[in-house]
RNA sequence: CGGGGAGUAGCGCAGCCUGGUAGCGCAUCUGCUUUGGGAGCAGAGGGUCGCAAGUUCGAAUCUUGUCUCCCCGACCA
């Protein structure tokens, strides 16, 4: 985050400045969403849901490539479903939005109320997650065990009435996936939970450009109900973690709460070993605090709605023709060119209005490559280009790089591919030197954390993984420093000396750290 | 849900203390001049001051309630 005093950059707050307000600045000057006037809840503006698009897209190609079938189930659950599994209701009593009547009635003072005549006779919950409803589907669909796995996704919006809420981090209608699978025994559910988590490291990775930490949650961070929950987690540019997708294997929870058995070889009925994983609208948020910049959002060339823009300079006199056919014409090429596997998405942008205004919207919403042509550069097939992960010259100026179009054309795609890895190298540096490995007790994590440092990163530790009473007093004195146990990374180093927790023979690596 | 702050034109704000039918900047529109890089000048349009009650001859301004947003905390798959 360095800083060039003679650059006038695009939003109206720097990252180090004001990290949270910062953060609000990009959502708004990118256009990406807005307040509803409902409480907790957006409105996705046509950038930020077409990112949302991408996502689903390609998120939902892998989904498909692992044989699961996409379903779309109730939107209304009824509250008996949840009673049936006391710690998951537990998990979500204090957040559930409950509908009790069906129809209003006049007031008689120019308003409207619920009619007491039409009070439900079981209050319906909006759903929260659907591992109820879906259970129950599950438990009519499976028979025998020529049934399993079963292999379901779906494509929904939840409720989930949250005190606190942040755009695109934690509202209170979120929009995601929920993967539910149903096998014969634990190792088929397990092995399904880890490719669900796999599946989300790689499309985090490859796809949002973003680094993250896969691994089991403590017992402590584990959804209610589960028997393991693993997660994603992203490391934001204050330093904070952001959970960014996650994967339960339920064991036979659901399936006892629900009567998912099937008939196995032996004739038996048997119980099923469940499974289910997300992500969510959240991983724009992760996006947005991993690749943006003073000047905005950086999108990331496969979530990015628009790929290259292009911004004739109009003179509103007779050379605009010539100029607007040159812009379509090279519109038309890079449109048939192909990268990641797919088409080249490319605007050209014949708004009315001065390129040099239009230029820094297209800025603050992120464009991987922006175009200015001029009549200049249609005259000698030339064209004008800003790459957006390299915004800014020494002297404070946009970095424009004039080249032959042709030139430009036979180079798009690979530098779409570049800007990508630019991102990813960029984030994952970032993230790399701001892991610290060096601390092994707990006075060195306070001093590491309430060091005079801005942004301070993550600190993965060797502990003795204590259970119960004593991981409650581990959270009660990381809850001290308002530091919360990420995950246990799978790649981890070697585990050496003793828990600075417990004083035990450490048994395991974790990640500590602020979180969203 | 507790503590703090805020809602006045599309956006950002002043006015409120000391009630008298609303103002600034940016943006928008019109005109002119500029323009190979986030233009200048002049003029114009746009607001039941979040919503609802109350006090008052009169409320953006005072009182009460309520909704929404921001920050801190609690909570949070």
């Amino acid at each position: 985050m360095s800083q060039n005093a003679s650059i006038k950059h695009a939003l109206p707050v720097l990252r180090q400045d004001d990290f949270a307000q910062w953060y609000q600045a990009v959502i708004a000057e990118a256009e990406l969403a807005e307040e509803s006037g409902v409480r907790g809840c957006m409105v996705i503006k046509p950038w930020g849901y077409g990112i949302w698009e991408r996502i689903q897209k390609l998120m939902d190609e892998r989904i498909k490539e692992a044989g699961v079938e996409n379903c779309y189930f109730p939107l209304f659950i009824p509250l008996s479903y949840f009673a049936r599994e006391a710690e998951h209701v537990e998990g979500f009593a204090k957040e559930m939005a409950v509908v009790t009547h069906h129809r209003l009635i006049s007031d008689g003072k120019g308003g409207l109320v619920p009619d007491p005549e039409a009070k439900l006779e079981e209050p319906l919950i909006v759903r929260p997650t659907s591992e109820t409803v879906i259970g129950a589907a599950m438990a009519r669909w499976i028979q025998s065990w020529r049934d399993l796995p079963l292999l379901t996704n779906q494509w929904a919006n939840v409720v989930r009435w949250e005190m606190r809420t942040r755009m695109f981090l934690r509202t209170s209608e979120f929009l995601w996936q929920e993967g539910h699978t149903a096998h014969a025994d634990e190792a088929d559910a397990m092995t399904e939970t880890l490719r669900a988590l796999e599946m989300y490291r790689s499309f985090a990775e490859d796809v949002l450009a973003m680094p993250v930490v896969a691994g089991p949650k403590p017992e402590n961070e584990r959804f209610p109900g589960a028997v393991e929950t693993f997660s994603i987690e992203a490391m934001m540019q204050d330093g904070k973690a952001l959970q960014a997708g996650t994967s339960h294997y339920l064991g036979t929870t659901f399936s006892e709460a629900a009567g998912i058995r099937y008939q196995d070889k032996e004739g038996q009925q048997t119980l099923c070993h469940t499974t289910s994983w997300g992500v969510s609208t959240r991983m724009i948020g992760g996006v947005i605090m991993v690749h943006g910049d003073d000047d905005g959002l950086r999108t990331p060339p496969r979530i990015a709605p628009q790929q290259i823009v292009i911004l004739p300079m109009l003179r509103d006199n007779d050379g605009d023709a010539a100029l607007l056919e040159y812009c379509a014409a090279l519109r038309a090429k890079l449109a048939a060119l192909s990268v990641f596997d797919e088409k080249v998405r490319v605007l050209l942008d014949k708004r009315p209005g001065k390129a040099t205004a239009k230029r820094w919207g297209w800025v603050k919403k992120g464009v991987p490559l922006i175009l200015e042509i001029g009549g200049r550069d249609a005259e000698g097939g030339q064209v004008s280009v800003l790459r957006r992960d390299r915004l800014w010259r020494e002297d404070g100026k946009a970095n424009f790089t004039g080249m032959a179009q042709d030139d430009f054309v036979a180079s798009a795609a690979a530098e779409l591919e570049a800007i990508q890895s630019a991102l990813y190298t960029e984030a994952r540096v970032r993230r790399d030197a701001q892991i610290e490995r060096g601390i092994s007790d707990l006075a060195g994590l306070a001093a590491y954390f309430s060091e005079d440092k801005d942004f301070p990163g993550w600190v993965e530790l060797c502990w003795s993984r204590p259970t119960g009473a004593a991981l409650d007093k581990v959270v009660e004195q990381l809850k001290a420093l308002k530091l919360t146990i990420r995950n246990t990374p799978m790649d981890a180093a070697p585990v050496v000396g003793v828990c600075p927790f417990t004083g035990e023979l450490a048994v395991e690596r974790i990640l500590v750290a602020r979180a969203y």
